[in-house]
RNA sequence: GCUCCCAUGGUCUAGCGGCCUAGGACAUCGCCCUUUCAAGGCGGUAACACGGGUUCGAAUCCCGUUGGGAGCGCCA
């Protein structure tokens, strides 16, 4: 029914069990639920596991598991069920056999005993001659004797449709009037010789007795729709209505792919990227707001959502702007949230995190410089460990410093700091740049001593802060072990 | 080969016949701020694929060309 008739808007997701939810399928589910959201409906998550050899639990579960992380949540699916299930394929067999039979029961579809081989050779011969190539029809009017003869040869079979000689149309969503002539399409498989569905009728059965009303799905089924609606009309069934949407593409403007960089949601997530921004910039590849509003929360989509302002070109996945929206969202966390964010990476970098206090204070210090979470380790190590490694390079300007100018600036910081009365970010602040103006050193130059020192490296978290987080003790360690360093 | 889809700066896009000397964002460049690096502020460079029409007027409509993509599977 669809939803023209005032029935519920039900959409759906339907990926294969890959081991891993890829970012076309994590955006294709973004707009379906945003579309079940927008507009009261339900979002339906359907597992398409036909393909048996491929198919396993683990590799459904990868797949929810990527869809989940980005906070994207289904109101019937696998795992929580609902009123339509079972939602696995392979468990909605018998609706496939069923339809099947009642298509060959009235004509519509019937048994094909070529061999693989055979196909290969026709299509093959077909294309030598320019002619497309395609099933020219060879099992089309087998009599019931010859039928008798190749099963009792042991030919296994498969089930076609009998494509009707005539022109299929449809309005799809985005881009309009759709049609094509299916006089020039094969008589195509329906149910392979073991049984099963092939995708394309099998989704027609499950999106019919789904009550599915709208189908968004990437434009490389487009083609295929006709296939599906030639499926609709043997079955008598009315079809949903269909929206096509882009493809993601590789800098190279080729469909995306591993080759170019990360493609599975769990990538992102190890490399530190944040579910708000993936989500936030996946919306934004492929459909605007039709404002200037770069921002969105995931209510924010909902309500902004629409389906005339989706794009029907297909858009390059730029990590660069994944990471500007990356760095919006970390900068927008409070240090509570962005320390149990950062705590993980922080673990697996092999640092001890004691105090959830302490990381937070740390965080909060790095949180303008954090472009993705597997950063924090490399800004922040320094304070989670005993000693940091010191190279003479890092203290820089060889030209401009000896070692023995190094040694004297930082004996005076040593003994400044060691003299505070209290060990706050405005003492020590005093105290050092006040020491810049006796000792004539630029404050910049000064303070990147004892930034390298305690540090052991040029770019760090700002130098107060930092200092006051390690302590008087740990500090002064470490000015004095930099000092004996330089005088090797 | 056949069928179909798409076409604004490097990238994502706004634009749906005059409001366009084409707007925003990312990236990039410069300046400011500044204890490093960021963040932030200000400013700059940069696009209507090409050729025909239609029209008083075209980025916007039509046709063609070119370019890119998808499909033509017992993959989904």
């Amino acid at each position: 029914m669809n939803a023209e008739c005032g029935s519920t808007i039900r959409v759906r997701i339907a990926p294969s069990p890959t081991g891993n939810c890829h970012v076309g399928t994590a955006r294709t589910a973004l707009y379906n639920m945003l579309y079940a959201r927008k507009f009261g409906g339900k979002f339906i998550l359907r597992i398409d596991d036909t393909d048996q050899s491929r198919s396993t639990r683990e590799s459904e579960e990868g797949v929810l598991e990527g869809l989940r992380w980005l906070g994207i949540q289904w109101d019937e699916g696998p795992d929580i069920g609902g009123p339509y299930g079972p939602y696995r394929q392979m468990e909605r067999a018998h609706t496939y056999g069923d339809a099947a039979a009642r298509l060959m029961a009235e004509g519509k579809a019937y048994r094909c005993y070529c061999t693989p081989e055979e196909l290969e050779a026709e299509r093959r011969e077909a294309l030598a001659a320019g002619k497309p190539p395609r099933y020219y029809g060879k099992c089309r009017n087998l009599a019931a004797e010859e039928r008798a003869e190749l099963e009792a040869e042991g030919r296994k079979h498969v089930i076609r449709m009998r494509v009707p000689d005539k022109i299929l149309t449809f309005v799809d969503l985005l881009r309009g009037h759709q049609q094509k002539d299916m006089g020039e399409r094969g008589d195509f498989v329906i149910v392979k010789s073991d049984g099963s569905p092939v995708y394309n009728f099998a989704t027609v059965v499950d999106e019919h007795y789904m009550d599915m009303t709208h189908v968004f799905r990437a434009v490389e089924h487009l083609t295929n729709t006709f296939d599906q609606l030639a499926v609709y009309e043997a079955m008598g069934w009315d079809p949903p209505q269909f929206g096509h949407l882009t493809l993601m593409l590789n800098p190279d403007r080729t469909k995306i792919s591993k080759r170019a960089g990360a493609v599975y949601i769990g990538e992102f997530r190890d490399m530190g990227y944040l579910p708000e921004a993936l989500v936030n910039f996946l919306a934004l590849l492929g459909w605007n707001p039709g404002t200037d509003q770069e921002i969105f929360s995931m209510d924010e989509l909902v309500g902004a959502f629409s389906v005339d302002t989706l794009s029907r070109s297909d858009a390059v996945f730029d990590i660069k702007k994944l990471d500007w929206f990356n760095g919006v969202y970390i900068r927008s966390l409070t240090p509570e949230n962005l320390a149990a964010r950062v705590r993980p990476f922080m673990e697996k970098a092999g640092y001890v995190i004691g105090d959830q206090e302490f990381l937070e204070r740390a965080v909060a210090l790095v949180t303008d410089r954090l472009g993705k979470l597997t950063e924090a380790p490399d800004m922040l190590g320094f304070l989670f460990v005993d000693q940091v490694d010191l190279a003479r390079e890092s203290f820089g300007g060889k030209a401009k410093f000896t070692s023995a100018d190094i040694v004297r600036a930082l004996t005076a910081c040593e003994g400044a700091l060691s003299g505070l009365a209290q060990w706050t970010h405005e003492e020590i602040e005093a105290a050092l740049r006040g020491l810049s103006k006796s000792l004539g050193w630029k404050v910049g130059d000064l303070l990147m001593q004892v930034r390298v020192a305690i540090t052991g490296r040029r770019v760090t978290p700002p130098l107060f802060e930092s200092l006051v987080l390690l302590g008087r003790a740990k500090s002064l360690a470490r000015i004095a072990r930099a000092i004996a360093a330089l005088e090797e």
